[in-house]
DNA sequence: AACATAAGCTACAGTCGTGTATCTAATGCT
DNA sequence: AGCATTAGATACACGACTGTAGCTTATGTT
């Protein structure tokens, strides 16, 4: 109902399907202070006029397709694996970040000028499915679960694999997944009372909870 | 001499401090891409001849601000206290961050069409001399000193505290100082190897690290 | 088949930033 | 005091983006 042959003419949700690529291409590329209602119609192969029938401003078809796109996965934790659910979140963080969609999140989080319109709605929308719940959903899980202390899941530690990742990607080098353990290995779950299975310098016995002092 | 009281027209280093404070200002508060020469000139009072004669396009007159600016202080490890010297180095960073430089290095990293021009020379001026060497001075230091197991001391422990302050600077909420010492107590020293001084909140009485098992 | 809707096309005046080119006059040096 | 520099003030043509407006015609509906 989308990809009927003949046509030469998109409407309604396909054209704005279309605007919506467009302008997360457009802003992955030139970034939120460059983005014209000029440069997205061009990509989209769509007249301004288009545009401006919808929305007021680039910024606002920017974050229309914000608004729009697909939430992430949510990691589900499942076995009894803290360890791998954890590495399977970061990971699944990761490939949304490098996404269309993650990276004009980022983009725009970073702009000046534009930060202060995605407020209210758009925050919930685009944070409470994915902005810091990677890991902490899986946290969570095994906190109940008592996998750990519970008085170790601080809303510090449910952010630790989640700034890791994110420096890394503003330092330009995307973590692997050989990074992503040991993030989880060297920081979180030390954080959590936890030792990492085994590694040469780090003997550990196993899995097994290492109370603090 | 540099305010010399009677004069009209700034010369020399007067007036290139003057344009180089202007574009840090301008570079917060529009963003990397809405950077202008005219805005420069503006904000500097000069007229954007004066900028032609010596830089190319705005980006260059910001990468030549940044170039010039400050460098921040380093930590310098001093007393026999580990978390201290660690709190105090992540202080440094936060304050650091929040300078004009410091913002101004944040828009350009994630500045699509900048990014690339900042390789090389300012990739070492300006990292090395903060990047990410804010904590790990600090822990290169004691790691010497046997103050934990120097195998703990990895890339990614070393990247912990500037993590969480940059998670919680994108985030917009720059970390107070009390959520520093829960970066270092929470995330860092077990990282290590090690536990907080008193277990429940934060009673900084004994700054000693206190070795685990 | 006729109609309402909305996409596509084109044109326009207006604004802003760009480079460049003059000209002037303030400043520092000798 | 005289001179070489170089900031400051225009002015200019050019291009990019902006909103808006008017027209044509594909599309889905009835």
């Amino acid at each position: 109902m989308s990809d009927r042959s003949g046509r030469t003419r998109r409407r309604g949700d396909d054209l704005i399907n279309a605007i919506h690529t467009a302008v997360l291409e457009e802003v992955v590329e030139v970034g939120v202070g460059r983005l014209t209602m000029d440069g997205i119609g061009k990509r989209a192969a769509t007249p301004r006029s288009t545009l401006y029938r919808r929305w007021s401003d680039p910024v606002e078809v920017l974050l229309d397709a914000l608004y729009h796109a697909h939430p992430v996965e949510e990691p589900t934790p499942g076995a009894d694996d803290l360890r791998g659910d954890l590495i399977r979140a970061l990971k699944l963080m990761v490939t949304w970040t490098l996404s269309p969609a993650g990276r004009a999140v980022a983009a725009i989080l970073t702009d000046p000028l534009s930060a202060t319109k995605m407020s209210e709605a758009l925050q919930e929308r685009v944070f409470a499915h994915r902005g810091g719940t990677f890991t902490s959903t899986v946290l969570r899980h095994y906190a109940e679960r008592g996998a750990f202390p519970a008085g170790r899941l601080t809303p510090v530690v449910a952010d630790i694999g989640e700034a890791l990742v994110v420096k890394r990607l503003l330092d330009g080098m995307p973590p692997s997944d050989s990074d992503l353990i040991d993030f989880v290995d060297q920081a979180i779950l030390p954080a959590l009372g936890l030792s990492a299975p085994s590694s040469d310098s780090d003997r550990a016995d196993a899995a097994t909870p290492r109370p603090p002092a």
